[in-house]
DNA sequence: CAGTGGTCTAGACCACGCT
DNA sequence: GCGTGGTCTAGACCACTGA
């Protein structure tokens, strides 16, 4: 079962084999597993491997051990946050809208002055400029303007982003995680510049939303100015004592 | 150092002398630890003890480890939640405003149906309708329609609502702690009626909040319409991973 | 290259819970 | 009492980093 030859860990290999088990089905919510040295045998690995796995599959809310008892398989979580940092791809995906985008503007740039203070870079470092026409289900939505500093995500340029999910994009080559987001909302009138794009008339009241994302490690990654069309988009969030 | 004796686990005493470094200021942020080979000859234990006590301080964000490097003590966490469940009195003051507000209606009243949905309550049971509008500094800022179930705060009517905080007076008298709240943003264009009393042209472009908020049983108490003018309000928030 | 953390073994004894 | 997970040892080899 285990590939003693893979460059993958062995303790890494199980987990995922554990993950298979739970996932196919075969080892359901609230079912004991086998023990520690059952599963050590079976695989022919030594308890602390087996050990590893299974601390992280428990660290990770997947199951979890009762002393003398035995282990087993997690219900499923029910998150009540109901807004997480998304994205917009995401975001109309969870509304059960197809999303896409239109590339209005793809360029380095030097940043205007309130990017550059929420971005902690210098005035004189160049910026990569994205502006994209959002639509869901074919019809326009909204339009974001983002600034990423260019020297962290430079290879970004290269990319075709019309119906790309930025994020993914920077999880998977540069090592950002999303992770917390502050942000801005206000009620403003369609400029007609504005409202051309979105099939509106001018002056049509439009949510403005200023929003700096940061990454793992607090440091701010991108810097967002986007207006969405009042009649088609309702921001929902939480607050908490 | 470690007790050999003690009930408590010789890993579980490591972590403790480690945090007991930090918090004394021995090691600061950002300082490197010694090597988990260095800790175990020291302590005169094994590194996988070792390892498990620096393993749960990394899990806890206390540590963070380098492969080929070391482990360092990580930068301290400051709570950066910027955004609290607040009513507008506590809002208004963050900003450096002083609240006040007219009460337009203050009555009993049978509640409109998505009302009913949001407090859970049947569409015969009678609800306290509070209508004000807001003033910050003196100027209008907004109109707050709000909800409470009569037969759980039947005497909250008795009250003179113009500069009171409500979220107040519930956890006063009636022992209601606000907790969360779950709330939709959108941008409109102004009704007449409400152009009148924010004293802005109609069709400007207004900030519409509906929010239901929790109380610490999760039992809703609290339903909120409310519009505020585009020219004055901004709506700060946080979203997480 | 030396030193760090990452993975792994083959044992051991203990504390807990069930029956 | 027996099987579970909880703790612990004394090794081993590997992969990564920086000098």
């Amino acid at each position: 079962m285990l590939d003693m030859n893979s460059p993958l860990p062995l303790y890494y290999q199980l987990k995922e084999y554990i993950q298979g088990k739970i996932s196919s089905g075969s080892w359901k919510p609230g079912d004991r597993i086998p023990s520690e040295s059952e599963i050590g045998a079976e695989f022919n690995i030594s308890r602390t491997t087996t050990r590893q796995a299974i601390g992280e599959l428990v660290s990770e809310g997947t199951l979890n051990r009762k002393h003398g008892v035995g282990t087993f398989v997690s219900l499923p979580r029910i998150d009540k946050r109901i807004t997480k940092l998304t994205g917009f791809t995401q975001d109309m995906l969870a509304r059960g809208l197809k999303p896409s985008s239109r590339v209005l503007e793809f360029q380095l740039a030097l940043p205007p002055a309130h990017v550059c203070r929420e971005l902690c870079i210098t005035e004189d470092e160049q910026v990569i400029f994205l502006k994209r026409l959002r639509l869901a289900d074919g019809e326009p939505m909204g339009i974001d303007m983002v600034y990423y500093p260019y020297n962290r995500f430079a290879g970004l340029l290269e990319e075709d982003l019309a119906d790309k999910s930025v994020y993914e994009l920077l999880q998977g080559k540069y090592s950002t995680v999303p992770t917390r987001s502050e942000m801005a909302l206000s009620s403003i009138a369609c400029s007609p510049e504005y409202a051309r794009y979105l099939e509106i008339p001018r002056g049509s009241p439009i949510l403005q939303i200023e929003r700096t994302t940061f990454d793992q490690y607090e440091k701010p990654f991108e810097q967002i100015l986007a207006i969405y069309r009042g009649d088609r988009y309702i921001f929902r969030t939480e607050l908490f004592k």
